[in-house]
DNA sequence: CCGTCTTCGTGACCTGGGTTCCAGAGCTCA
DNA sequence: TGAGCTCTGGAACCCAGGTCACGAAGACGG
């Protein structure tokens, strides 16, 4: 899978721009390794090719929410933002669990793709919408819904084809802005209920039909 | 105050366009008057010119809670969003208490200026950025700050000259998100130090400094 | 001036979730 | 195989905030 495959606006760009976009020499980030701080200056666009970015915040005392995920395929918008704004970075990102592959677009490159490649162009715009409708979505979940049913819709979201999900409870809480204790009280009402099973660094899930239903009803 | 004085970008677009756009008849709406509810088809952009828009989300409990405002010289991004995207609304949209005036600028003509107007597409971009930050600065203070920070920073951003802020107790409860009590209890306990006094439909600042940081520090 | 409506003021109660602290189980490496 | 680390399992406690129920005070029309 090169870059065009994955970034379908590439195939509309001038010959001048796929040279300049498509063909950058990829970046590669280790698990967990961290790519930008809040308040680091705009440093362009990042388009993923391989593996995730996480997008969180930090609180004063030291807690971590995740934003939003920037996957395969896609582009970090709040680097995009900041570009556009030449405002500082107001996040933290960092590569995922397995690491990461992209494309780092320079502030130059960026606004001079942005002038003169419509593809480019569209492509921005309709991540940044994109992603518009996913922070909406984040804030109604934060503020209606229980930690049992949002660690219910990430397990159904990450769980690999055999129903596992390996991570620690730790990850999961640093996932949810929660502390790992509320998420080991999520857990077990969830095992009681049979529809996971916990082990060290994993939790398997057992009937993602009853988790589904957890997730969008609560207390069914 | 003209279009033109309100949007900038507007000077800088065609003949025909500024004929298309800042031409436009003005649409009126009273206070609090529904604009736009949740599944409702993308309807092109609203730049507003006078008071005010509120976006917001409503619970399956009948919750009210803020989102964001659009205020005067801005446009609905969910709006622009949705019509990007041609996807459904997510929220609700209403004018604000003083009700409002904006230009509606219609799907075929939104896609139309998109295309030839360069502007217009700085201005599109340049809201949607604008925007991501906000949604990002919201989830954070949802998700750390107190009602009672919360309803400070509320009103230092409301108060008029004169200190006094005209909302009712029942409408910033559901601005913020909380139920009537809480809002109340936020108010004594500010009123108790003094930052604040409250009436029938009415809060006065008296002391717009220490409620700036009580908005920022917490319990100081 | 009286009834009614709206809004504020308030106490009692409950729940979700944050905090603290600790025990025990699994991994890993010397 | 034992030391040390990481992770899960869990009790006890506390607080912010949501819920319920009610009275009182201002607003307003008849």
């Amino acid at each position: 899978m090169g870059p065009t495959d994955l970034f379908p606006f590439m195939a509309e760009l001038s010959t001048e721009g796929r040279n300049q976009i498509a063909d950058l020499p990829p970046t590669v980030a280790s698990p967990r390794q961290r790519l930008i701080g809040r308040g680091d200056a705009a440093s362009g666009a990042y388009l993923v090719l391989e593996g995730a970015l996480r997008v969180f915040y930090v609180t004063d005392e030291g807690r971590e929410a995740t934003l939003y995920r920037v996957e395969v395929g896609d582009s970090c918008v709040l680097a995009l933002s900041a570009t556009l704004r030449t405002e500082r970075y107001p996040a933290w990102v960092e590569a995922g669990p397995t690491g990461g592959t992209f494309l780092q677009v320079s502030v130059p490159l960026f606004n001079r793709a942005m002038e003169s490649e419509p593809a480019f162009r569209r492509f921005v715009l309709d991540t940044l919408s994109a992603r518009i409708f996913d922070l909406m979505h984040t804030i109604e979940e934060v503020m209606t819904s229980t930690v049992e049913r949002r660690v219910a819709a990430l397990l159904i979201r990450d769980a690999d084809p055999q129903g596992d999900v390996h991570v620690t409870q730790e990850f999961l809480a640093a996932d949810l802005g929660t502390a790992r204790e509320v998420v080991f009280r999520a857990l077990r009402s969830l095992s009681e209920r049979g529809a996971v099973s916990t082990g060290r660094g994993r939790v398997r899930v057992l009937d993602p039909g009853l988790l589904t239903r957890i997730a969008r009803l609560d207390h069914s």
